[in-house]
DNA sequence: TTGTACGCGTTATCAC
DNA sequence: GTGATAACGCGTACAA
């Protein structure tokens, strides 16, 4: 007789898939209600029977549905989180960063590589506002033309699904939350250490134009120069170095043209490593030859030869700030906007020579 | 009159929050069955009527809900990430790869972190499965004491959830694709670089033991060394090296012994930085006290002092691979299981010494 | 404490 | 080509 119920059971438990808490419910013979309490931990439901639920739970391998619990309560416990470029390295920390928040609060995260492209990033809106994440972490991009996603970002508004910007923000989008460097007192940081060492012929260079953070980099760059009478020369200035090629040909020929600076800021870690190479590739010293003040600091910026003078700022906090504000915009606990402004500080290494 | 149905259009539009297929419907007097037929566009439905559905669906800001699509369906375009430690800069490259291939394919990913806590995993499978995800990559723990979730990852086969291990698997689960790294072949030309250049004194620092991976590229440095008739010192494997404690404090002790090895091959790129700060901080010159053979290959790693000569692994490619075996299997096409192994190459840089 | 009945938004199966 | 109806699995108001 034990032997037969053994059978039976693993026939069941072969031949239909997934049980239901109609599953449950039949095989003890009481009603799905019940079920749902009890698994739900909900009050209205004695010890004993909930026992004896949560044992058949256990037996028929049940796991509960979320799309049907989605559908009745608009709840999937799943933000998005959309990421400019998933290459950079920024994304470790930060990742890192938000997971240690969502993760006690039972919340998963779709991560979309929008790849800097913002038609992409309207596909990837949509997706997740389909899939009905509760909010949506964002580094927005732009078109060439400055065009952006900020209507499709009101509609999750409207909706009801909290944005949180990150890193990047959309101007003209006052009510929505957001995490940012003070980029401008980060490169007044970078701008006054070389000027401290005596250098006053300085570059930079620059992720796409018309991100808000490049452009507050930029800004930083030339309000820091004006305040210190560093003269700004426009040919110094590298723009739209969004990959290797046009980082490094026009600061090669910046370079080896006969008026050139003598030092030259970075504005994010892969821009540090493209800068590094291409000097280097040019036979030119570090720090002798070209001082250089990366960005973003990788662990691995302590190690290169020379050890690099970074512009660092707190990425895993920024990950875990945004996070906490999308949650309690979630919560609804929350009725005013945060706009979080976090502090970037210099770490001094060896990639600036003292001229004085 | 059309002031009037303006005012009235915006007024919905602000009340109600989201519209359906039913709004659709009732907007156009016709049946909510024609919408979702033309929203799919299945056959069955006149061109004018769908453009008119269209229309309409943009009109009202229609965007379709996919837990109750999923409810019916049993299709939720999305699969579970599961990545053992979100930190590793292989997952840069790595989700960059799998994004390509389910960008274009409509499938979105919930990345799932377990920091190489086998009960942390534990409870994301759970979620994922929960969550109707239509497949997992995963690259699983294990306890201390060898447990696993095998057993949560049969169930998600059971269910017809396909899954696929890259980087790792679980030794006894045959019927599981897995996308790998010849991980012996690869400390081999390691081991052989070194010795081709006069070394034999060879230590090695690994993760966690246990790991396949670890597990596997042990084996590989003791078969190695047997085949070239090096002796193995023990005490120069440095295990369990999971933190930058755990692997500076043993290899400073052996570095510092009297009978010291000459080379270091690392295991991960998070060990390469460790061992080179290692090194440093000892006031060792690299390559002239100790040569050092790294792993897995940071963009970085061409820059530090001296370049690192690595054994780098085509992350991307077992990212797209993996990514691509794991639809296929979603799909059906694919009867077999894969089991793609992938061979490492060495990057021959400055940090070994010529001793012949 | 427990059970009944309904609906969430969608697709699929029928009729017409 | 179109519309009515049922069902997916769950939560919940209400009745018992």
């Amino acid at each position: 007789m034990k032997n037969n119920a053994n059978v039976c059971e693993r026939l069941r438990y072969y031949v239909m898939k997934k049980a239901t808490i109609k599953d449950i419910a039949s095989e003890l013979n009481i009603s799905p209600s019940s079920v749902s309490r009890a698994l739900s931990d909900g009050p209205g439901v004695s010890p004993s029977l909930k026992e004896a639920i949560l044992n058949a739970a256990e037996r028929l391998n049940y796991i509960p549905n979320s799309s049907a619990k989605s559908l009745k309560t608009m709840k999937t416990q799943t933000i998005g989180l959309i990421v400019s470029d998933i290459r950079n390295p920024f994304f470790l920390d930060f990742m890192s960063g938000i997971e240690t928040v969502l993760f006690p609060r039972g919340y998963k995260f779709i991560v979309c590589d929008i790849g800097e492209d913002f038609e992409k990033e309207r596909v990837y809106i949509k997706w997740l506002l389909e899939h009905g994440v509760e909010g949506i972490l964002t580094s927005p991009s732009q078109g060439e033309d400055g065009r952006n996603n900020s209507k499709l970002y009101r509609e999750a508004v409207r909706r009801n699904i909290p944005v949180v910007f990150y890193d990047r923000i959309l101007e003209g989008m006052e009510r929505i939350s957001s995490v940012t460097l003070d980029n401008r007192q980060a490169i007044l940081q970078g701008v006054l250490h070389l000027r401290d060492n005596g250098h006053e012929k300085l570059g930079i260079v620059l992720h796409k134009r018309g991100i808000y953070t490049i452009e507050e980099r930029l800004r930083g760059f030339k309000e820091a120069c004006n305040m210190l009478a560093i003269e700004v020369n426009e040919d110094w200035i590298i723009e739209n170095a969004v990959d290797a090629e046009r980082a490094s040909l026009p600061l090669e020929s910046v370079l080896k043209s006969d008026k050139r600076p003598d030092a030259i800021i970075s504005t994010n870690q892969f821009l540090n490593e493209v800068i590094v190479a291409t000097v280097r590739r040019m036979g030119l010293k570090i720090p002798d030859d070209l001082s250089i003040v990366g960005f973003d600091d990788h662990s691995m910026n302590e190690l290169i030869d020379p050890p690099l003078t970074t512009i660092r700022q707190p990425v895993k906090d920024i990950g875990r700030i945004a996070a906490t504000i999308l949650l309690s915009e979630i919560d609804g606990t929350r009725g005013e906007k945060s706009k979080v402004v976090l502090k970037a500080e210099l770490l001094q290494r060896k990639s600036v020579s003292k001229l004085i």
